[in-house]
RNA sequence: CGGGGCGUAGCGCAGCCCGGUAGCGCGCCACGUUCGGGACGUGGAGGUCGUAGGUUCGAAUCCUGUCGCCCCGACCA
């Protein structure tokens, strides 16, 4: 009927599309590259920002709110960090529109109203984060600053796909400023920890903990640190990041602080994020032909409930059951939507409900009633179940962690099966033309071979595994020595 | 920025080549029958055909301009 999907081995571009938008979670905005989050698609990110900033708050940090717009003479004070967002900048010139004296009824930008300094509208907050910290920060006693800001922020990509790539998304950022170069490093390795932690827990997504090549680095930052996730089509996704910026903020701001030795040094920083483009990760992590498969730790609704009813009288009936199951599960903590509306036949809503990823369902109708059972069905296998009223408050909590341990799983089994060893460049361009996924090659470490691959197979180096074991060998490209093998893919 | 495609009812599309009363499916509204996997019947509402101009007796259709969006690539989280 009206709400099927494009298959994803027919065409996953477009599966991913539809489902985004048949799902009810964000459509095409009337502004080029930008999107409405609707109200399903953004509780499921407000909870993804509930289990994110409790590990925040549980590790130590505060949320703050700095501008929208940065001055560009401060922007541009990273000169690395700078270039590296130019060319996707929106600019703010003016302050004022007036009525246009040729088009009655229209507005043109006022040529008076011309700012003096130009408004750079943030791609990221390091410059006025750092511009404000030189305030903040004397002495090593007012150190370490721990701040979050939950934003939104503007790159102008050339091509955009709802919530993997729009010109504004939603994010955190978090920006810390240390006194030693070691607590730094260890924050950023922290973070690093608490995103690939979320990832597997609440999204049920596997991950693999890396560090950016050079060329894949956070413009100003020292080094960068990354979480990869696999999705279902082969190519790999950038799940977070978190930058040890070393000192370059600081030196760029002129942040210092007077040591307990009596000194002054120049602080040490970090960044991390993660946006809405989990939302897209989440998507393309799970689902299936048939709609949304969403992990209960991020389902909106963990349990909906369908009556089977064919009149006022057998609805009521159901009611008074049903009231008493949703209520033990409500009470339990769980979220629970009785779809008991008399516009849908069942089978409608069922389809409905699958497509969204509710993960369980529960059908009760007059057999139930005579019987005292409810019929179960869970999201992620497709499987029913017929069980005992009585029996419902103590399995749907079981079958809810069993649900989120099997996509689990299920996810990183397939995430285990794309990966390959490869030892020659061949083998390399074969296993990402037939098969996609990741390859696990060796590379002699200089830009030139990475820059030399991308050019060639459209794959990059998605990151240096944290746990890359020591191991001799050549690198595919140049035959250069190599002393651990690195993780390539194609990505979004 | 290059290549392709599309703007016609809320959504998805046909009509355009060959100008002549604007159509189909879904959805929506009403009523009835239905209701354990996307119901059916009957009746009904709904469109400045993206926009500006031109050709013509007459333009959704032909011509010119313009705006927007989507997809593929280069760039990127």
């Amino acid at each position: 009927m009206g709400k099927e999907i494009p298959t994803r081995s027919e065409d996953y571009s477009s599966w991913y599309n539809e489902l985004v938008k048949k799902a009810d979670l964000a459509e095409h905005s009337d502004v080029r590259g930008c999107m409405v989050i609707k109200p399903y698609g953004y509780s499921i990110w407000e909870k993804m920002q509930q289990a994110l900033d409790k590990m925040f708050k549980d590790t130590g940090h505060v949320n703050a709110y700095f501008p929208l717009f940065v001055p560009k003479s401060m922007f541009e004070a990273e000169e690395k960090n700078a270039e590296g967002f130019a060319k996707e900048c929106a600019i703010v010139t003016h302050y004022r529109l007036k009525s246009d004296p040729k088009n009655p009824g229209k507005l043109m930008v006022d040529p008076d109203a011309k700012l003096e300094e130009e408004l750079v509208v943030r791609p990221t907050s390091e410059a006025i984060i750092w511009s404000t910290y030189k305030k903040w920060i004397q002495s090593y006693r007012d150190l370490p600053i721990l701040v979050n800001q939950w934003a939104n922020v503007v790159r102008w990509e050339m091509r955009t796909r709802l919530f993997l790539r729009t010109a504004e998304f939603l994010w955190q950022e978090g920006h810390t400023a240390h006194a030693t170069s070691k607590e730094a490093v260890d924050e950023t390795v922290q973070m690093l920890n608490v995103y690939a932690e979320f990832a597997e827990r609440f999204m049920a997504m596997p991950v693999i903990k890396g560090r950016k090549s050079e060329g894949e680095r956070f413009p100003g930052a020292v080094d960068t640190y990354c979480i990869e996730a696999m999705m279902q089509d082969g190519k790999a996704l950038q799940a977070g990041t978190s930058h040890f910026l070393g000192q370059n903020f600081a030196n760029a701001f002129d942040v210092k602080f007077a040591t307990k030795e009596g000194k002054l040094d120049h602080v040490w920083g970090t960044s991390w994020g993660v946006s809405t483009r989990l939302m897209g990760a989440l998507i393309m992590a799970h689902s299936d032909d048939d709609g949304l498969v969403l992990p209960p730790k991020l389902a909106p609704i963990h349990v909906v409930i369908v009556p089977i009813f064919r009149n006022e009288e057998e609805l009521s009936k159901i009611t008074v059951e049903v009231d008493k199951m949703a209520k033990t599960l409500r009470d339990a903590g769980y979220t629970v939507k009785f779809d008991n509306r008399d516009t849908q036949k069942p089978g409608f809503k069922f389809a409905e409900w699958e497509l969204k990823g509710v993960p369980v369902r529960l059908a009760i109708g007059p057999r139930d009633l005579e019987n005292g059972t409810v019929e179960v069905a869970r999201r992620d296998t497709k499987t029913k179940e017929v069980m005992k009223l009585t029996d419902v408050a103590t399995a749907i909590p079981k079958l809810l962690d069993d649900i989120q341990e099997n996509i689990y799983k299920k996810a990183h089994a397939f995430r285990e099966s794309m990966i390959t060893r490869v030892d020659t460049y061949d083998e390399f361009k074969k296993v990402l033309d037939e098969k996609a996924g990741f390859v696990l090659a060796h590379w002699d470490g200089t830009p030139e071979t990475e820059a030399a691959i991308k050019e060639e197979s459209k794959a990059t180096i998605r990151c240096i595994p944290l746990d890359a074991p020591e191991e001799a060998g050549k690198c595919i490209y140049s035959g250069k020595p190599s002393s651990r093998r690195v993780l390539f893919a194609r990505a979004y």
